[in-house]
DNA sequence: TTTATTCTTGACAATATCGTCAAACTTGAC
DNA sequence: GTCAAGTTTGACGATATTGTCAAGAATAAA
């Protein structure tokens, strides 16, 4: 290798997902990545060739490590436990920083119209293994609703977890979300 | 007045009102506003000011809809069946158009980083008035949850109704969006 | 019919993007 | 130390968008 690389590529997709995080893809723009990078648009082109590609890379990092707290959050209680501790990662997650960064996949699948499928992909992807890890969590835990099936019930938890995510951009607080997740889980799985 | 407008205001609007809800505020550039409108740019900025002015319109405009329908699918029924109505109303309402259109009020609100106060407001005001039509339907309904205040009932719902507009971005179709529906119903106020 | 007011039109400058490229530079290998 | 390959840099043209404005057109009132 000649010519070598003048920039970390961890540092550069780690800083890239923070900018698409809080600007999203569509608002953000190569010079907003070489700004915060410290690296040059046109280095960026020639090592990644394009916006989405960059994109990608950090929307997969930003995957790995959020399903990983998923799963970690989802391990061990009952199922409304499991179910609680799922929303407490989720919701610190979108309200952290300042202003709240929000939740990257669910401000990427709004803009799924002007996206590439490559994107669309990616979050439909995200989505389907949450619901995969929920799904199994709340089978193998005591306490699971005996009248919900478990792929079902999995399916309405993500699609309350989305809800969420725009209510805090509505400029619902921590405490509100809070609020809400706990009266879903107790009306849910709650014991009457 | 002398020199009259050569447009029909209600009909200018009504469009605005299509191109936002298909390219969201900040996509819609004034060209596709006057290109579908027919209107010229100079005439539009003339008349409203700015595309913000000419949203806020559409917005109110498409809020009085939405909100007629939504307290017309709460109207009759036990607990259940209203939220079920509200649920049918509100799917159909994003599903519609090929491609499908989505839901205005949450792209918009996804966008609050980038939008003004006023926008936010709106959005805000919206969500808000469904959560208290759905509060007093459920309560004036039989078959509410005696276990769950109506206030965080409804939060809770509109909270749900927000995640269904995410996931119909994110690729799921009008069979999936009311299997969710119907399983999130049956859950929070199904009988046993 | 005249007039004053408003609207419409096309053009303008300013800004922000994008993607590309040639020239200069850096680096590892020989 | 020399060389070849990859990287960096700054500049370029193309396009899109915004907001403004002067000149012309249209209209209701006197």
């Amino acid at each position: 290798m000649v010519g070598a690389r003048q920039f970390d590529e961890q540092e550069v997709i780690a800083i890239a997902l923070e900018v698409f995080w809080r600007k999203g893809l569509h608002d953000a723009s190569m010079q907003d990545l070489a700004t915060a990078t410290g690296v040059q648009r046109g280095s960026l082109y020639n090592a990644y060739g394009d916006k989405e590609a960059i994109f990608l890379r950090a929307f997969d990092q930003y995957a790995g490590l959020f399903l990983e707290a998923a799963r970690n959050a989802l391990a061990k209680g009952d199922a409304a436990a499991r179910l609680q501790k799922l929303f407490d990662m989720i919701i610190v997650n979108m309200t952290s920083g300042s202003p709240p960064r929000g939740c990257l996949t669910t401000r990427t699948a709004l803009d799924a119209a002007v996206s590439s499928a490559h994107v669309r992909e990616r979050v439909q992807n995200l989505l389907s293994r949450l619901e995969h890890l929920i799904s199994e969590a709340v089978s193998s835990a005591a306490g699971a609703p005996a009248t919900i099936d478990a792929n079902r019930l999995a399916r309405v938890v993500v699609t309350f977890t989305r809800g969420l995510a725009v209510m805090e951009r509505a400029g619902y607080g921590r405490k509100h979300l809070n609020e809400a997740a706990v009266t879903f889980v107790d009306a849910l799985v709650g014991d009457a």
